[in-house]
DNA sequence: TAGATACCTTATAG
DNA sequence: ACTATAAGGTATC
């Protein structure tokens, strides 16, 4: 394996790897020692985290190419990263290393809610994950508890994906389109997926088949993109947002849960309207526009971790 | 177009 | 032990 370190240290605004990883965003990474969201905030500081990831020769795909195996840890300062490339760019890729923290924060409101989740988990980034099983994990996500989203997609990789063998260790891949939409709904039943079991094999065939890919959303604007990815069999607008924000570049998607919701009638009242579409708008505007997704990720984060 | 309901499975509360 | 309830919603009627 390559190595690599990273001053994180001296980013805008620093960094927070666990909060980063274990704040819902994500459900495309391990903890090495088996307890990612086990809920405890302490012990994942100076944790292995570790992913695969399919990169393209030209450096700018995922979800194209050979597997490359990214691990990462933090400590003293820095971030450390072994993989089977020279991963530098990816780990600021997939991390969001180049976000301006202090600068997001800048745009978005001075109220108290806000004030105490950018405190509380200052350095959170948001993630850049593969567009294909960020569509697939938030399909996972309805009405589902974080800890088990997270061991549906571990799962789905254990019984579908590539092996990676790596130093005597073998990895998971997230399975491919192909490898999916092959997997029958009994299949995926038996992983625990229930009712969205035959949600995940038809939308893995729709990618599959080239009738659609979530990457295509990119080059739209932002409602048309949101639009655009309700094609997919199981995705709402709610799960669209999240592929928007976690994966497609969309800072200002803000996914609107159950937890926002009940935010949203707490603490922003004004920006509680009729529809999803409405609701969206008012409090994307509310929340600064541009980046209003970090903001709703860091209330995400700190209202979910009270409870 | 707006509103109500079913949906898999598991963990937790009572 | 047993039942009710809810978990980052969506599809269907």
């Amino acid at each position: 394996m390559e190595a690599g370190r990273i001053d994180v240290s001296a980013l805008a605004g620093g960094f927070d790897l666990q909060a980063t990883l274990e704040s819902g965003q994500s459900y495309l990474w391990q903890r090495a020692d088996g307890r990612m969201y086990d809920g405890d905030e302490q012990s994942g500081g100076d944790a292995w985290y570790e992913t695969v990831v399919r990169v393209d020769d030209d450096r700018i795909r995922l979800d194209a190419g050979d597997p490359v195996v990214v691990r990462v840890r933090q400590r003293d300062g820095a971030l450390e990263w072994e993989s089977t490339t020279d991963a530098d760019w990816i780990v600021r890729s997939l991390l969001r290393l180049e976000d301006d923290l202090p600068a997001i924060r800048a745009a978005t409101p001075d109220d108290r809610l806000l004030d105490a989740a950018f405190d509380r988990y200052w350095g959170m980034r948001l993630v850049r994950d593969p567009p294909f099983g960020t569509l697939i994990s938030f399909i996972c996500s309805a009405q589902m508890r974080v800890s088990r989203i997270h061991e549906m997609q571990l799962a789905m990789a254990e019984a579908f994906g590539d092996t990676v063998a790596v130093d005597g260790r073998t990895y998971r891949v997230f399975p491919t389109p192909d490898q999916l939409a092959a997997a029958t709904e009994s299949e995926l039943r038996d992983l625990g997926l229930g009712y969205r079991a035959p949600y995940v094999q038809r939308t893995a065939e729709m990618v599959a088949s080239g009738e659609a890919h979530p990457d295509d959303a990119r080059d739209r604007a932002y409602e048309d993109a949101r639009e655009h990815l309700t094609q997919f069999v199981g995705v709402g607008q709610k799960v669209a947002d999240c592929v928007l924000l976690f994966s497609l570049d969309f800072l200002e998607a803000v996914p609107l849960d159950t937890w926002i919701q009940t935010t949203i009638e707490e603490y922003y009242p004004d920006c509680d309207r009729d529809s999803y579409a409405a609701t969206s708008r008012a409090i994307r505007e509310r929340l600064g526009g541009e980046y209003a997704g970090y903001a709703q990720t860091y209330v995400f984060h700190h209202l979910r971790s009270e409870s």
